[in-house]
DNA sequence: CATATGATCCGCT
DNA sequence: GCGGATCATATGA
């Protein structure tokens, strides 16, 4: 319990946080107790200010948690199969989230490759829905805190130096293209794509 | 390696 | 009805 990131981490600008998640552990509890556990290499910050965000247009049922108080987490389903998951940021009310996009496996690789269908430990968590699949994340975690949830939280791990981070236009969007807003591990080979950036 | 396409649901216009 | 913060597979260079 020690290890993990605590509101206040959480409750700074979008932009920050996504840089600062780079390096942190999201770690995932089974039922049976087993511990899955990743460390994160891309992240995207999203404000409300952003066409491409899901707050721009202001609360709906759907994106309800991302108003909510920093620290939940914010699970959508899209394209009629794929869940991704973001971290809430900032204040209260703002409507501002860091989507996790992907990550390097770290423990429960064997839960996770039965998951995903696969045993390429790269291929297992390289991308937002694959991230949400491989621990299981639904909308039925959409909400949860991730302060006290023994499902699913983040750990500080180890923080990567600046030398290392590589900012860049965004994914998998059509508008508010000109934002700079996603941070990856550079030359990592567990990023979205399967390609170092 | 690159581009194309199908899968399959739901929130929003 | 449309199209999406995606992925896996198929096909062609």
């Amino acid at each position: 319990m020690s290890g993990r990131l605590g509101r206040r981490f959480y409750a700074r600008a979008a932009p920050e946080v996504a840089r600062d998640l780079l390096g942190r552990v999201v770690v995932g509890r089974e039922a049976d107790g087993t511990r899955l556990a990743a460390r994160i290499v891309e992240t995207e910050a999203y404000l409300p200010d952003d066409e491409a965000s899901h707050s721009f247009r202001g609360p709906t049922d759907r994106n309800r948690v991302m108003f909510g108080r920093a620290g939940l987490l914010y699970v959508y389903f899209t394209y009629g199969m794929h869940h991704c998951m973001n971290a809430v940021t900032g204040r209260d009310g703002e409507g501002s989230a860091v989507l996790l996009r992907a990550a390097e496996p770290l423990e429960g690789a064997a839960v996770m490759a039965e998951r995903r269908g696969t045993d390429a430990v790269r291929n297992l968590c390289s991308g937002p829905a694959k991230l949400c699949q491989a621990f299981g994340v639904d909308r039925g975690l959409d909400g949860l805190d991730l302060m006290t949830s023994e499902r699913l939280w983040i750990e500080r791990g180890s923080p990567v130096g600046d030398a290392v981070v590589a900012v860049t236009t965004r994914v998998g969007i059509s508008s508010g293209t000109d934002h700079h807003r996603r941070f990856v591990v550079a030359r990592d080979p567990f990023v979205s794509g399967g390609r170092p950036a």
